[in-house]
DNA sequence: CAGGCACCTG
DNA sequence: CAGGTGCCTG
């Protein structure tokens, strides 16, 4: 079972059902109008025009304020009444018909005050009392040219402050998205174009066209927007952000981001708007991601309705862990020189806000040997083909998405995945887990074996008061005990049938003392004592050494021949075990006084 | 060092 | 029957 699976199959999480397609562009009121393939290009550059945002392309300066701001302001609005929100939030689930209207009133209403502003000038000459605007407009008509030069005048630099805001705002667009850029990890999508509106993304020759109106005046005059590139995304340079282009197809859900965002129609083309614009992205980003994770997290508690299992917030506390940058990776390699202490994470580690039935039965992939090696990438790897086939873009290091929430659902999703082996729930557990990647509980257990070689499982809880015990943990402990015992038994016999070869009688005498000058003692320290930083205890020489000579003394009398010799010599060693130091039963590796001092 | 197995013991 | 142990194997 794929758990990415799921980013397929929800329904609310469809990745295409968050795709612009043709037939939900009015469910993008901000962006619809730009993308609209019939009309929004042409609509777009009648809007730039018409609006008076770039003046310079109004090839009459003549032209009626009235007509450009009055009668036809209403024809736009009009056609700006189909861009409904159906969501019904930010602004209504029926938008105002002159929604867009807003943007050319705020516009007129500009150069309305500006047109205010010369007639107080003249006003001041005393030319004229107090009039209204169209009393103005009406006295030009007239033919006072002195006044109508002035008021053009006037216009000329109102257009050239507004050409300097256009700069301005084209500027911060352009740095606008390169954000939506970066955000989506300059994705290139793995699949061709011809997929891509096949789920309704963004038809990217279609938003070239809504910046590339053939007929634009504004194209050659140097005020035309960012134009986005033509280009399949294929055919992009990687993940670089084009210098004057922009890929956008993006797969967000527009109502949420820009319905929810309280960004207002227009507004985006000030600088205020900008930076709404990108706290928005932000937000609804954080959002809609989060929602996704949620929507995965529920359905796999539905589909696994069993109850949570004791072993749940442990295994809980765990992930948590290897997701927390902060905390010291956790080792994989038992061979590790210095152990790091593994103590109990205390529960202000565990995260509550994950249901917990999401994470029982969960494996971690290396806890499982019977497993064919499975491949960890880093997650991120393991994320970002899916984030750019789908809808999980690749997250910037500042993006709000909280990342470790979003690895450890991954790592659940991915670990969950292979927990239908048949282990038993314990050694599924977060303790085992713990347990096993831990060197240093494996190098305490060595240095107790210098104590004791048949240490009884409550001994071993005794002594390892950090460790979480349950049945799996428990005979972990042993079998290393075992494994011990096993590898000791062995290089006592070795060495005993290595003396019985001796000859001479001084010679096997020398073979049977196991003084620390030895390669019997060297193998020993080396195998139970590999770092050398513990003083081996005196005990553990004079018990090695009776061992030895049991051995030995089986072998010369040819007891070996039993196949339960080695039996009775257990039976020995068995009742040589001593008290273990109280300083094992500290958490962590036990330090040696001896050598401390 | 771990897994699996058989055997023993309480 | 669960737990512990040893042996074999990888």
């Amino acid at each position: 079972m794929c758990p990415f699976e799921l980013y397929r199959s929800l329904p609310e999480s469809n990745p295409s059902s968050h795709r612009f397609s043709p037939g939900s562009l009015s469910s993008h009121p901000l962006f619809s109008p730009l993308m609209h393939p019939s009309s929004a290009s042409q609509r777009w550059g009648s809007f730039r025009q018409r609006q008076g945002l770039f003046p310079g392309l109004l090839v009459d300066d003549d032209v009626g304020e009235e007509d450009v701001f009055g009668k036809r302001e209403f024809a736009v609005g009009a056609t700006a009444s189909s861009q409904r929100c159906p969501g019904g939030r930010g602004q209504g689930s029926d938008p105002e018909p002159g929604d867009w209207g807003q943007d050319f009133a705020r516009v007129k209403r500009f150069r309305m005050d500006s047109a205010a502003r010369s007639e107080d000038e003249m006003r001041r000459e005393g030319k004229r009392g107090r009039k209204s605007t169209a009393l103005v407009q009406n006295d030009e008509r007239k033919g006072e040219q002195g006044n109508r030069r002035e008021s053009r005048e006037g216009r000329k630099r109102q257009r050239q402050e507004l050409k300097l805001q256009l700069e301005e705002t084209r500027g911060k667009l352009l740095e606008l998205q390169r954000k939506v850029w970066r955000v989506y990890g300059g994705r290139e999508d793995e699949k061709g174009g011809e997929e891509e509106q096949e789920n309704g993304a963004i038809n990217l020759d279609e938003v070239a066209e809504m910046f590339s109106d053939s007929d634009d005046p504004l194209i050659g005059s140097g005020f035309s927007p960012p134009r986005c590139s033509s280009k399949k995304p294929t055919e992009t340079n990687g993940s670089a952000f084009p210098q004057t282009s922009v890929d956008l197809d993006l797969e967000l859900n527009g109502d949420q981001v820009w319905l929810g965002c309280s960004l207002v129609r227009g507004e985006w083309e000030s600088a205020e708007g900008g930076q709404k614009f990108a706290q928005a992205l932000k937000q609804e980003l954080a959002n809609v991601v989060a929602q996704v994770i949620d929507r995965v997290v529920r359905l796999y508690a539905e589909t696994d309705p069993s109850a949570v299992t004791s072993t749940a917030v442990a295994q809980e506390t765990s992930m948590t862990l290897d997701l927390n940058p902060d905390r010291r990776p956790r080792p994989h390699a038992a061979e590790q020189v210095e152990a790091l202490p593994l103590v109990t994470k205390s529960p202000q580690d565990k995260r509550a806000s994950i249901p917990q039935s999401v994470h029982k039965d969960l494996l971690l992939p290396q806890a499982n040997h019977s497993l064919a090696p499975l491949p960890q990438p880093p997650l991120p790897a393991l994320l970002a083909p899916r984030s750019k086939d789908h809808f999980l873009p690749s997250y910037p290091p500042d993006n709000p998405v909280p990342l470790p929430l979003l690895h450890y659902t991954m790592q659940n999703l991915f670990t969950r995945s292979l927990s239908s082996l048949p282990l038993h729930k314990d050694c599924l557990s977060e303790s085992f887990m713990d347990f096993r990647l831990s060197p240093c509980h494996l190098k305490k257990a060595k240095l107790m074996f210098f104590y004791t070689r048949y240490p009884s499982s409550s001994t071993l809880k005794t002594y390892f008061p950090d460790v979480k015990f349950n049945r799996c943990v428990t005979s972990q402990l042993i079998k290393w005990f075992s494994n011990f015992r096993e590898f000791f038994y062995i290089q006592m016999e070795r060495f005993a049938r290595q003396a019985a070869r001796e000859g001479l009688t001084s010679a096997r005498e020398r073979a049977l003392r196991l003084g620390r000058d030895t390669e019997l003692y060297r193998i020993l320290n080396m195998h139970y004592n590999k770092s050398n930083d513990y003083q081996v205890p005196e005990r553990f020489v004079e018990v090695s050494e009776v061992a030895l000579r049991e051995f030995f003394s089986a072998i010369q009398s040819g007891r070996d021949a039993d196949p339960c010799w080695k039996k009775a010599i257990y039976k020995i060693i068995c009742k040589l075990d001593s008290p273990v130091p109280d300083s094992f039963r500290l958490p962590g590796c036990p330090t040696d006084t001896y050598r401390m001092s």
